[in-house]
DNA sequence: CGTTACGTAATATTTCAAGTTACATGAAAC
DNA sequence: GTTTCATGTAACTTGAAATATTACGTAACG
């Protein structure tokens, strides 16, 4: 997810489409990485694919329509909580008492989360970027945001 | 966590100590699992261990002052959410907005779920399970009252 | 055509939690 | 006392899931 927002970021500072290479190198990992998380961002449209030379990847929605919680179900939902219940349907009453209980605590955590997400935009998210740029009168490109 | 829980609501039931052996079996896993998730509740005096003949595992509080966000920290507090930010301190500007942004609604999830924690004692849970094994003791007697 | 770049299946690697073994300590039974 | 039962822990092994890599196919551009 935050890899994710953070290779989208970038794109939309780019005029020329970015290469799966040039991506997985700003985040340390392999092109093909790259190309199977973007795929469920294409298929919504928020992104586009190009092949051959000049090819890459580029942005196909605006921003300020595009919440982290669309980007959160392009990439397929994932689970959010790093705990959950042992057995989904346990015979034992003991363990339905603790399951009835952790699930109810679960599915509010759950809840806020991807209610955070839906109000923020990622248009949001480019703004509060630039305004540090600013403020640290930094330069940028995707090389050297980078550099070690 | 669902596991622990389950254990000590069954620690509840049972009027003698019950062996490292026995929960192991219960909760289909090794003894020195039971072992290693109970020292934490031990250091807090929430349970107790006899060593020999006879020993084993006891509650030793009261589980009306025992809530779900008590049994959390004596696990060491471990992490609850399964996604997070890739990088703590990042100097990419970009990642900086990204993490900020992510940050605020995976406090506020976090927040919730141990707020739900510290709302609920084990006393609740074993009162919960009493009252399903009561129910199902219930229709159990109608379906036999009716049955042939 | 040759080069570049994405698409994707198949495979390999890494990582981390979980399980296991081994042995030490302490308590009760005999 | 010594035998048996049980916990305490360190060290090691296993296994499953996430991640990374390889390999090969397709498409676009010059």
């Amino acid at each position: 997810m935050s890899g994710v927002l953070h290779v989208l970021l970038h794109m939309a500072e780019e005029d020329r489409p970015a290469t799966s290479e040039m991506l997985a190198k700003a985040m340390q990992t392999n092109p093909v990485v790259i190309r199977r998380i973007m795929a469920g961002l294409r298929e919504r449209g928020y992104v586009r694919s190009e092949k051959g030379h000049g090819g890459g990847w580029t942005i196909n929605c605006d921003l300020s329509t595009l919440t982290l919680r669309d980007v959160y179900q392009a990439l397929g939902e994932p689970s959010l909580l790093a705990i959950g219940n042992r057995m989904e349907s346990p015979d034992c009453l003991v363990e339905q008492a603790v399951n009835a209980a952790l699930g109810r605590a679960f599915e509010e955590a759950e809840a806020v989360l991807l209610s955070r997400f839906a109000e923020v935009t990622l248009a949001q998210l480019s703004t509060d970027f630039h305004q540090r740029l600013a403020t640290l009168k930094q330069s940028h490109d995707l090389e050297t945001a980078h550099a070690e």
